[in-house]
DNA sequence: CTAAGACCTGGAGTGGACTCCAACGCAAAC
DNA sequence: GTTTGCGTTGGAGTCCACTCCAGGTCTTAG
């Protein structure tokens, strides 16, 4: 029974695929496209991804799950890989994202309230019946 | 110049885009699909959409715009096109979706926070160079 | 008379983000 | 020594919600 862990926090993409939430084909497309880099391989050719990895699939998949768009998040790699003096570029990126869930938050209230007045507005007719 | 209001509440069906905020295909689609009925025909065959056409693509919009897909959305129409017997079963619909927009909502306020811990480190990282 | 503008139809095409597949490579288990 | 499990690749396929297109019809303007 072989542990996942090959190497001292280094992990299989099954392991990580567990510990992340997105599924083995999507981490490969992910590499693919360029979101994901320095994977290294075992003797077999196996991915081992590491803490960092980790962590920046984590990263990656808060930005995903608030909607940036593949492209964007690429550019943001792009950013990260590049090194520290992109850190005001970053700031940037994520500041309007920041700003843009922020309004999507909003939106979502507004329209939350309005089907929430339709279920008020059906009860009542329920009620009157 | 021929007013684009046809007869009293009816619209074309590029007037009904302009005022939905659809496009005249989607709104199209959207028919054809089953979303929308009951829309008449002028003598040339060009759609009128009537006032409660405007009235429903907005309830349309907003349950579009909060994620629900269409095919939820059809059975919705369904139930409302079936009579009022169907007000509870619309209720029902309608709080599971409301539930599931606050769920949303949650969280994306939670990725926001994380994303502006992100931020912050970023920050912390430049005032610190 | 012609051209523009709004609309019609059926059906094909698009974009984004995966998701699946066939055929293969290793290694451990029985 | 073959089956099981986990992984590999390149490329094709899927899903959703539109979106676009060709070719046609009317009406109105110049």
């Amino acid at each position: 029974m072989a542990t996942e862990l090959t190497a001292a926090g280094r992990y299989s993409i099954g392991e990580t695929a567990r510990r992340t939430g997105f599924t083995m084909d999507t981490l490969r497309y992910y590499e693919r496209v360029g979101l994901i880099d320095g994977v290294e391989r075992g003797p077999t050719g196996q991915r081992r991804f590491s803490e960092d990895h980790l962590g920046w699939l984590d990263i990656l998949k808060c930005l995903r799950d608030t909607g940036m768009p593949i492209e964007q998040m690429c550019r943001f790699a792009e950013l990260v890989r590049t090194g520290d003096e992109t850190i005001p570029a970053r700031i940037t990126l994520l500041t309007a994202h920041e700003q843009a869930v922020a309004k999507r938050i909003a939106d979502l209230e507004s329209q939350r309230a309005h089907i929430n007045g339709k279920i008020d507005y059906y009860k009542s007719v329920a009620a009157g019946e």
